[in-house]
DNA sequence: ATTGGCACTGTCACATAGGGAGTGCTAACC
DNA sequence: GGTTAGCACTCCCTATGTGACAGTGCCAAT
């Protein structure tokens, strides 16, 4: 018995499964592949790789179905991702090309991502801790609110409303913004903080008050927790599996309606173009163990200011989600520097 | 046979009906209802409310439930809608009051309404072509690129990058945005495109065409399709619904995914604080015709700036989603008039 | 190491039967 | 005339049983 057909079979049981959903068995594994030995041999394979743990049997006399750790070896060492036909790719660009905004980017990007894998696809916004400051402006809205817009490089615009106890002089805050300017173009989100500190002193004394607390709004804005924004599309494609999870359905959903689990799920910092796969149980969020997660890093150049990816069943098709997800992030880091 | 009893049944049938989400039968209904009579004049009554197709039978030796128009005779004549206890009426008012912004209200408020209600909600952000210009700002991103920044007095930030063939001169910029800040402040976005004509013969012939296209960009932004924008919340409470309406899931989420559809349900222009149903077949949207929607428009003051509501299985609790949906308009309609 | 053969096992689809909830109708009643 | 008790009837739902089927594990032969 060489090792070298075990991990075929394991790949052919993979495929065949994700294909009919269904669990499958000795014969019809050497029926659809060219394994060159007899069914026999495949049920001693099968029961070598059951005792592996990389599939399992739902009951005695079913075929098999891959466990979490059998999709773990085949995304690792099995899959052979092809590249996109030219015709996909077109299709992407002419898709994206539309975009007039960092928003339209974003909501393109992710409605794409859920078409092309059929599955749920989430979408980061750049993140503004990493990316830098391109303008910073500040609109009177009345005599005691001032609203705070930010524009990073990356296009994307935050904006915030400001309440003040003592009303704020037109000038002064027209100063403001040209001092602003000055100080902060370019610079990291992350350095604002320290970048505006001791600003406030070149202000009057009588004005000093108002100029610290909205320094200190610039700096939660940049900064804050709310800073993180995620779109998600394609949540119609949960129900395709209604037969397979059947209750699942519903706390899948709820977790995709909690920013905090997106963000979760999307998972901390990785490099661009790399394509991480989370695997059930692999990922720790509750209610979610019969889910996978694909996931790339992307951004202008070669830093992820954001992450991006896909969410399905673990029975998908992973070869197909890592590509279409690494080719999206792409893409969308190819439009993010051009901004 | 009195008239009035005949309505009592119709009502008490929804009422069970929707509570159980089973058939009522004529037995049921006398155990759980003080009728004063026996459940053979129910059945009388009952086989006379089919006959007016206000209810139906799944099949020969069911019990009944209602058909649209016995939901519609329901919500026009039987539903009493009784006011919020002030516990919700406190739990509302602290769970919007922490909004900052009008992106946070407008997410804080679907969100409420989809826990009101256990339905999917629906809030539409207020219309930029009825509101009033606050402040329109423009930002030089690049040499040949301008970010262009709408404010409205709603709260409403809108924005949009406008390419330029030529580069654009800083002070030409300035120059515009002060003088697009003095005749368009206060007025109403719809009119933008009218009071802005001739604005570009006081620049000088080389910088005209530039003058041209921006202000065009600015009226396409506040008169454009793309101004509409909705939230959805809350669509894990469909899955709620799976045994009831089982392979209707899909059709609905994806449904729900539309921009363009969501509009069509929320509906045309109504007043404020009148809420509208519209039940099964009466929304003309195809594969919602064993939908329900519960709308209303909110603004500041007494004019319809957007609508909300919320969309659900025709058996859903149409007094409950009424009340809530109408306390959450109030509650927004408020906020925006203090904005 | 591979293979054909074979007994064994659990699932699924289908049919059948009994219980139960609900109806419509009729005749009696107030 | 409206109301009611009684009763036969209808249809669904569940439980139960049966056979076909797909797949396995093991063993002996190659």
């Amino acid at each position: 018995m060489t090792d070298d057909r075990r991990l075929a079979v394991l790949r052919a049981i993979v495929q065949d499964f994700v294909a009919s959903e269904e669990p499958v068995g000795s014969k019809a594994l050497v029926d659809r592949h060219d394994l060159g030995v007899s069914s026999a041999t495949i049920r001693n394979d099968m029961a070598a790789l059951e005792d592996e743990g990389y599939i399992a049997q739902p009951h005695t006399s079913a075929g098999r179905i891959p466990t979490d750790k059998g999709y773990r070896l085949f995304v690792d060492r099995l899959a052979n991702l092809q590249p996109l036909s030219p015709a996909e790719r077109r299709a992407i660009q002419s898709f994206l090309d539309g975009a007039v905004d960092l928003d339209d980017v974003v909501e393109r990007g992710t409605r794409l991502l859920s078409q092309l894998t059929r599955q749920v696809a989430i979408v980061q916004y750049p993140s503004l801790g990493l990316s830098r400051v391109r303008h910073i402006e500040l609109v009177s809205l009345s005599s005691h609110r001032v609203l705070l817009i930010l524009i990073a490089d990356t296009g994307r615009v935050e904006q915030r409303v400001i309440e003040f106890p003592t009303a704020v002089a037109a000038e002064m805050l027209a100063d403001l913004r040209t001092q602003l300017n000055t100080v902060l173009a370019e610079q990291p989100f992350e350095d604002i903080d320290e970048l505006v500190t001791g600003l406030d002193r070149k202000f009057p004394t009588a004005e000093r008050a108002l100029v610290t607390r909205l320094l200190s709004a610039v700096g939660e804005a940049a900064g804050g927790q709310v800073e993180e924004r995620v779109v998600v599309a394609g949540a119609a494609n949960l129900a395709r599996y209604d037969r397979d999870f059947p209750q699942t359905v519903h706390p899948v959903l709820e977790a995709l309606e909690e920013q905090v689990v997106l963000l979760r799920l999307l998972g901390e910092a990785t490099a661009v173009e790399q394509v991480h796969v989370r695997i059930g149980r692999e990922n720790d969020v509750a209610d979610m163990t019969t889910t996978s997660v694909v996931t790339s890093g992307y951004g202008p150049g070669d830093r992820a200011l954001a992450h991006l990816g896909v969410v399905g069943p673990t029975r998908m098709d992973y070869p197909t989600s890592m590509t279409a997800v690494r080719a999206v992030a792409r893409y969308l880091g190819r439009i993010l520097s051009e901004q």
